[in-house]
DNA sequence: CTTAGGG
DNA sequence: CCCTAAG
């Protein structure tokens, strides 16, 4: 209940540059509750903050640091200063933790908050309030709170002791790092986004989105790459990611060295200004073709994927794949291809075939046959410039096969409405590839339907063994 | 270049 | 959708 909303608010975080100087978080009883309410969560269960409190904690990971803060928490009650100078300090953050955040083990990290309130952070926070620009506020609290964090990653375990010292504390929570998180910058960047956070329960700021920009503004990139990276384990590229980069690099030289077929030259600042042109555009407008990493990713990502798709469309002219063939017919009569087709696949270039496409699909073939696909392109879907002929035929092509495969569903487990999955094609057109196909069969099927099986496999027996011999 | 077929 | 072989 609350701690899933402040979750999701940790998730939902906005990141901000984080000022510690002299001043870190206003101080405010809203905050004070928040934080109350943290350490008053139910201790039972683990929480996962995103390793955000426990890259946090990796700073203390030390156990001599962590006494000391220890210490310096209990003694003062003012963790802020030595913590946050460290914390904050540019040079110190990166080069200090950056080595050590790599050998830091994400495992679980257990919180000891403070049953007893006189111990507790919150206490600390009141603090505050004696000296309000020092930031003993809540924000000393979260720090504390932090503080507590004690992870075990040098194999040693949490430190219960060192806390129990102090006075008696119940552990009122366990905070289990994350294990998928990463290492290196992206610890930098939990730690930021802790720090944030914690400025969240101070200011109770409303959490907006943009977690990336934080990343950029407090770290280096260079000191994170510097560390040797240990595991990266953020965001697994997906399985498509991988294969797309792949294969892309590989056509990409292929085609460049090989320069078989015939390849559009589009000069960077051409792309470049195209590029610029996309992103003006918003994003309801593009269908899965123009897949959205490409705005937010680097310039070279932009290009490359520009240039691979003017690489495959080699005849057209001039990227004819314009963003107005995406607006103008589509967007009308988009019911059958709900928008969760449409994101990305694993083509490139998908466009969901409408039924008004399919009508026009077999009007044509209707008209002009089955085979003659380029007359039905050139005729029926010149304005569509996105079909070529063998999209046409692939869309017969899985159209029959829909029908069959709906046929037999529905020799099989009888009645199947068909308006209930998109997938499934609308009756009318069902029925009317049926007819089509009756008419024009498509070709491979013709021959399969009139071969039969046991005459076919003796004829290509026959063929084969004659086949053979002429080899032989 | 177009089509068929497989992936 | 994409790629490739065959006509």
């Amino acid at each position: 209940m609350d701690r899933d909303e402040y979750l999701r608010k940790c998730s939902n975080m906005k990141c901000q540059r984080v000022q510690v100087e002299g001043s870190y978080v206003p101080s405010l009883q809203d905050d004070e509750m928040e934080v109350e309410h943290l350490f008053e969560e139910p201790r039972n269960d683990y929480v996962s903050l995103d390793g955000s409190l426990a890259s946090y904690t990796a700073l203390n990971d030390k156990d001599d640091l962590q006494l000391e803060v220890l210490d310096d928490f209990l003694d003062d009650g003012f963790l802020d200063d030595v913590e946050i100078d460290n914390f904050e300090g540019t040079d110190g953050f990166s080069d200090a933790r950056g080595g050590y955040f790599l050998d830091f083990d994400f495992a679980k990290v257990e919180l000891l908050g403070s049953g007893a309130n006189e111990d507790s952070p919150v206490e600390n926070s009141n603090s505050e309030s004696q000296s309000p620009g020092v930031s003993g506020s809540s924000t000393v609290g979260g720090i504390s709170e932090s503080t507590k964090v004690l992870p075990n990653s040098t194999q040693s375990k949490c430190k219960i002791e060192s806390l129990d010292e102090t006075g008696p504390h119940d552990t009122n929570g366990i905070i289990r790092n994350n294990p998928s998180q990463p290492s290196n910058v992206d610890c930098m960047y939990n730690i930021s986004l802790d720090i944030q956070h914690l400025h969240e329960l101070n200011n109770g700021y409303p959490l907006a989105g943009g977690i990336l920009s934080c990343k950029k503004e407090n770290v280096t990139v260079e000191n994170c790459q510097s560390a040797p990276p240990r595991e990266k384990r953020f965001r697994k590229p997906t399985q498509r990611y991988i294969e797309e980069s792949s294969t892309l690099k590989s056509k990409e030289k292929v085609r460049t060295t090989g320069a078989k077929k015939k390849r559009r030259s589009v000069s960077c600042s051409e792309l470049h200004t195209r590029t610029k042109r996309l992103e003006n555009i918003p994003i309801e407008k593009f269908s899965d073709n123009i897949p959205i990493e490409k705005f937010s990713d680097s310039d070279s990502d932009v290009t490359l994927s520009e240039l691979q798709h003017c690489m495959k469309y080699p005849k057209k002219e001039k990227l004819d794949y314009d963003y107005e063939s995406f607006s103008s017919e589509e967007s009308s009569d988009e019911e059958l291809t709900p928008k969760r087709c449409r994101t990305k696949d694993r083509r490139k270039n998908q466009r969901m075939w409408t039924t008004s496409e399919v009508t026009k699909l077999m009007d044509g073939i209707s008209e002009y046959g089955v085979g003659r696909w380029t007359d039905i392109q050139r005729f029926l879907f010149s304005a569509a410039g996105y079909r070529t002929p063998t999209d046409i035929r692939d869309k017969w092509r899985n159209l029959l096969r829909a029908c069959s495969s709906q046929r037999f569903n529905k020799k099989e487990e009888g009645e199947q409405d068909d308006e209930n999955s998109p997938r499934t094609l609308p009756l009318s057109v069902a029925s009317r590839v049926l007819e089509l196909s009756k008419i024009h069969p498509y070709p491979n099927r013709r021959n399969k339907k009139r071969s039969f099986p046991g005459i076919a496999n003796q004829s290509n027996r026959s063929r084969r063994n004659v086949r053979r011999k002429k080899c032989t």
